[in-house]
DNA sequence: GGCCGGCAAAGTGTATACAGTCGCGCCAGC
DNA sequence: GCTGGCGCGACTGTATACACTTTGCCGGCC
């Protein structure tokens, strides 16, 4: 699940090894023989949409409730609405979009509470895996999330907002697909693009400094093999981030949403 | 996301209240007009393939590798392809069938290795559960759990196969609602209908009521509230069935898989 | 003047038609 | 006799067309 998000939106697009080996690689064979002459639309054109939207919710173009019309979106990627309809399915799997039965659908509002949720399995699922991280690790590894890190702070720096979300949340899926653990690392990417809404709604440049910072203090307990302080660390640094989450909630700036349409 | 399945399928059907309240109670509301007229036909068309697929993967009666042709379906529940295709979707999206680009869909083949991360996940998240739920359970929930060992009890007593798995299955579940997180609750039922191809392919009956007793030991001990000896028993639980997932690997049984088709 | 009922436009849900691709079998050639 | 190419059948992927529901609006009625 979700591989679509994950692979497809250009998040988590860190994993250095395929993220969905198996229909990407058979994917790929196929289309390779059209490749040469048609160049261009040789991605599939359902993942071209998904990817597009994906981003233009994740950088705040499309802002929470607005309606996605099928026959705006076919027009627009020059496309039949069958296969609008397709990447709006997978992205309300994905929680970016809500459908809404003979309505529409529409780019979901996460609430504070349901982030909170997340956020919460959150901390169950990375707690455990930054224990077990540490009795695993290797030193390559180690210098992998270093190099992630000094990203992650070029970021940061230089108010990239959408780059920076996307390396903070992609610390996250490269802990977990370095347990060699696919499933986990498919479920985190999942709940993370979950909240990258909310993350880029409230969190502000100097939340993202501190989660940075944080970021650095559980890989150097890594480094360690400190599995309790390493456990710790994620622990409070997830609590961190979601209680800067609900201080300020200023709800959904319908403001701004009625000067996109 | 697998709202579909969890809801639809009928599986982790015992939860009390709504498993889907948002676009549920939408849902409802606005097919509420038509119920009466319409009467059958009034659940969705696209979900009723949905469950009806996967029970019959559930129930065996769809072995692992068998393709889904689209048509054919279609035939038999009197719809077009399209509906059929978006069931196949959502079917993919719970990880019960994979569609292969230009292929098809066939039911899926999840891997004995596959299965070990998913309970190596579970272990992660459940541990955890039962160890907070705990500190928060009623005397009413723990009252609704002995309710539940009683129906386990009595499928495993019936050799119930289908029935058992389910509510094998819902026990962790029901856990994760009472919890009041809903994103827990869905998760875990999506990891759960994931495996639950496996554990019917592997569970043997004597596995079967060792699970059922495990679950009375773990209903124990949130009765007493010991945090310490729930989060014990939940991870020797997931431990046992999985160690005897990898006990009896008698390969995917291409002879039964060719007889069906 | 406000509320209710119907009417039209917009948009979704479903079906059907068409084009492209994959797989398999047949046939020719080595 | 075996191998490689070729053609055909089946099926998927995409587009288009149609029916139904929802919704905003307007006129009539209370």
């Amino acid at each position: 699940m979700t591989r679509s998000l994950s692979t497809a939106t250009g998040l988590h697009g860190i994993s250095p090894a395929g993220a969905k080996p198996r229909w990407a690689a058979a994917t790929a064979g196929a289309r390779r023989r059209k490749a040469a002459p048609d160049a261009a639309p040789a991605a599939g054109s359902t993942q071209r949409i998904v990817d597009a939207v994906t981003t233009a919710i994740v950088e705040r173009r499309l802002m929470p409730g607005t309606k996605l019309v099928e026959q705006q979106l076919g027009d627009l990627f020059k496309v039949s609405r069958t296969v609008v309809r397709q990447a709006l399915n997978r992205l309300s799997r994905d929680h970016l979009v809500v459908l809404e039965p003979a309505r529409g659908a529409f780019v979901a509002q996460p609430s504070l509470d349901e982030a909170r949720q997340v956020f919460e399995v959150r901390r169950m699922l990375e707690q455990q895996m930054v224990r077990q991280l540490c009795a695993v690790v290797t030193d390559e590894q180690v210098a992998l999330l270093r190099a992630h890190l000094v990203r992650e702070a070029a970021a940061v720096e230089r108010i990239d907002v959408a780059g920076r979300t996307r390396l903070l949340a992609d610390f996250h899926v490269v802990l977990a697909r370095m347990l060699g653990n696919e499933v986990l690392a498919q479920l985190l990417a999942d709940l993370l693009a979950r909240c990258s809404l909310i993350a880029l709604m409230y969190q502000s440049a100097h939340d993202a400094g501190h989660s940075a910072e944080e970021h650095v203090a559980i890989v150097d307990a890594i480094a360690r093999r400190d599995a309790r302080a390493a456990a710790r660390l994620m622990d409070s640094h997830l609590g961190h981030v979601e209680r800067n989450l609900q201080l300020h909630p200023r709800a959904v700036d319908l403001a701004a949403a009625l000067a996109l349409a």
